[in-house]
DNA sequence: CGTATTTGACCTGCGC
DNA sequence: GCGCAGGTCAAATACG
């Protein structure tokens, strides 16, 4: 110890200097942990902003939601009082025409996924008792909002099934009720029977038909359903037998499909969808529900508001004689004669049974087969017919453009301008997963056809338009002014549809798809659909995107068994499940 | 044996 | 009114 102290004794001079350096060090160290200190603030700091910003974010979706809420609050109340208000009034007098226009959009709106069979049977259930008590009305039709809200993809398919006003459930309720059997003073059951009936009035003329054409080696095209063959017939102008098959997902679904090959190329196959599904899909068959829905959607936008149906086209989506071209998919309306000079074109000569219902055509043929078959077609259709072509033929493609100034012979005959040019679409990915899918070729992977089609979604607005169209024109074109959801439309300047539905696919659509990959079921879009609040904006996109955002899985053949994945569809009736 | 398909008969609507 | 053509039904048949 000595020998230690005097070591350092001695040494003093070193000594000192050390402690310089330590403290010189222990400067820096503290300089240095000040600047860390500072900048853990600093992040704090930063981070807290972001958690301000996020929590301000939070706070502006909940004042949203709240609106949304207090909004549809607003008008259900409003509805049912105007309700009361006219069984109290006019309660023996026959309902007017003027109610009935007016209520089909908040009617059908409010549905929020009861299956128009679920409400018509319980309206009918209560029409014994529940004439004059709102109150209990209110807990129903309450009771009837979650539900619905509960049952997303029966919303959904609602939503996509109801293209024709005379789906199978309103069938089934024509039969159930014959008139006369019925009270019509059970307020809401009456008036959504009206709104039925009024709509089924116009049958016809909504009947939408959506052709496919698609390369095709298998005897059908595999677009995901089941079907059950139900008959054949060698129509006339064709060697090749059509067959006609039936949806055999539900037992009632109204939908039919004619299946038949092309005489001008075996090759092609021309498959006809009649009517939309009454019940969820699976995702496997969603794609071409989607597709086609939004086919013929766009033209029941249009031959909605038509005064004549035959001939004479209002301005709505199709208003004009001109083809839309959106994403590169050219869609036109035809009706009656068009459709009959259609069926020469694309199909065997007409029938006269089916001209009535208006067809769209998509083409899922390679462009080269297809632009040299429309041009013998052309060349060999009757000269009396190609120049009384008023309107172009159904030609909703999905072709490839060839060139960029590609117009098909026939088409232009009905186009205006016939150097109209077709965009380069983004969609093209969206179509060949599509053929690909329906023709059996190279089946793409799900995350891809998932990807592509949110890709194609996302960024055109015009594809989403499309589907903006499809849903919007489903839901009701009458609906009522100053809607809010008409105001969410214009404040998004997004896409608006007639039927007034705010329709944010590009934000949402990705969200959707991925997390339906993850699991590969979709489940966590059910567990966010019930996360979010029933009456918010984003629940009722999210749900209205169901059927449309979700064309993943590929079956091997249509009449193939398909995989469990409907089993996510809660409130669907389980026999379906068991049908097969 | 249950289910799907086949196929001839029948129904419906339209044009002549 | 008749014929034609598309569409549907249902008994027969095939298949697993």
């Amino acid at each position: 110890m000595e020998a230690v102290s005097n070591m350092s004794s001695t040494s003093c001079g070193p000594e000192i200097e050390e402690k310089r350096i330590t403290s010189i060090f222990c400067e820096d160290d503290f300089r240095t942990q000040k600047v860390r200190k500072e900048d853990r603030v600093k992040s704090a700091k930063a981070e807290m902003g972001e958690v301000k910003e996020e929590n301000e974010r939070l706070k502006m979706m909940l004042e949203r939601v709240e609106k949304d809420y207090h909004s549809l609050q607003l008008r259900f109340f409003d509805i049912l009082h105007k309700d009361v208000s006219k069984k109290g009034v006019a309660a023996d007098s026959s309902t007017t025409s003027h109610d009935e226009t007016e209520e089909p959009a908040e009617l059908v709106s409010l549905c929020l996924g009861r299956s128009p069979k679920e409400s018509n049977k319980k309206d009918a259930a209560r029409t014994g008792d529940s004439s004059n008590k709102p109150k209990e009305k209110v807990e129903d039709m309450e009771v009837n909002l979650t539900l619905g809200l509960d049952s997303k993809y029966l919303l959904s398919m609602e939503l996509l099934s109801d293209l024709s006003p005379m789906n199978s459930s309103e069938l089934e309720q024509k039969e159930a009720e014959p008139e006369g059997t019925t009270t019509l003073s059970t307020n809401k059951s009456a008036k959504v029977i009206n709104v039925n009936d009024e709509s089924s009035d116009q049958m016809p003329a909504k009947r939408a038909r959506v052709s496919v054409r698609a390369k095709c080696e298998t005897p059908t095209m595999n677009d995901g359903c089941q079907w059950r063959k139900y008959g054949q017939k060698i129509a006339k102008g064709n060697p090749c037998p059509r067959a006609y098959y039936r949806c055999t997902v539900a037992p009632a679904c109204p939908v039919r499909k004619q299946v038949q090959r092309c005489a001008e190329d075996l090759s092609i196959l021309i498959t006809t969808y009649e009517g939309t599904h009454n019940h969820p899909l699976q995702v496997s068959a969603t794609a071409m529900a989607s597709v086609t829905s939004a086919a013929a959607s766009m033209m029941l936008s249009g031959s909605s508001t038509s005064q004549h149906y035959a001939g004479h086209h209002s301005s709505a989506s199709f208003g004009t004689n001109s083809p839309t071209v959106l994403n590169g998919l050219s869609f036109s309306r035809q009706y009656d004669q068009e459709y009959s000079r259609a069926k020469e074109l694309f199909l065997p000569p007409p029938n006269h049974a089916s001209h009535l219902f208006p067809i769209v055509t998509l083409d899922l043929t390679s462009s080269a087969s297809f632009s040299s078959s429309q041009t013998h077609v052309h060349n060999n259709l009757p000269s009396n017919i190609a120049s009384s072509t008023r309107f172009s033929p159904p030609s909703l493609s999905f072709c490839s453009p060839p060139e960029p100034n590609f117009t098909p012979s026939i088409w232009a005959k009905g186009f205006p301008n016939k150097t109209q040019t077709r965009p380069i679409i983004q969609g093209n990915h969206f179509q060949e997963h599509l053929q690909c899918m329906m023709t059996n070729q190279t089946p793409p992977s799900r995350e891809a056809l998932a990807e592509t089609i949110t890709k194609a979604i996302s960024t055109d607005p015009s594809l989403r338009s499309v589907i903006a169209a499809a849903v919007s024109s489903i839901v009701g074109t009458g609906s009522t002014s100053g809607d809010q959801a008409h105001e969410e439309i214009r404040e998004n300047n997004n896409i608006l549809g007639p039927g007034g539905l705010n329709l944010r696919l590009g934000e949402h659509i990705p969200q959707l798809v991925s997390s339906s990959n993850q699991n590969g079921k979709g489940q966590c879009l059910t567990g966010y659909f019930k996360r979010l609040s029933p009456t918010s904006s984003q629940a009722r996109n999210f749900m209205l995107l169901q059927p449309s955002s979700l064309p993943f899985s590929l079956s091997k053949s249509s009449t193939s068994k398909p995989p469990s994945i409907v089993n996510h569809f809660n409130h669907y009736d389980p026999d379906m499940n068991t049908h097969h």
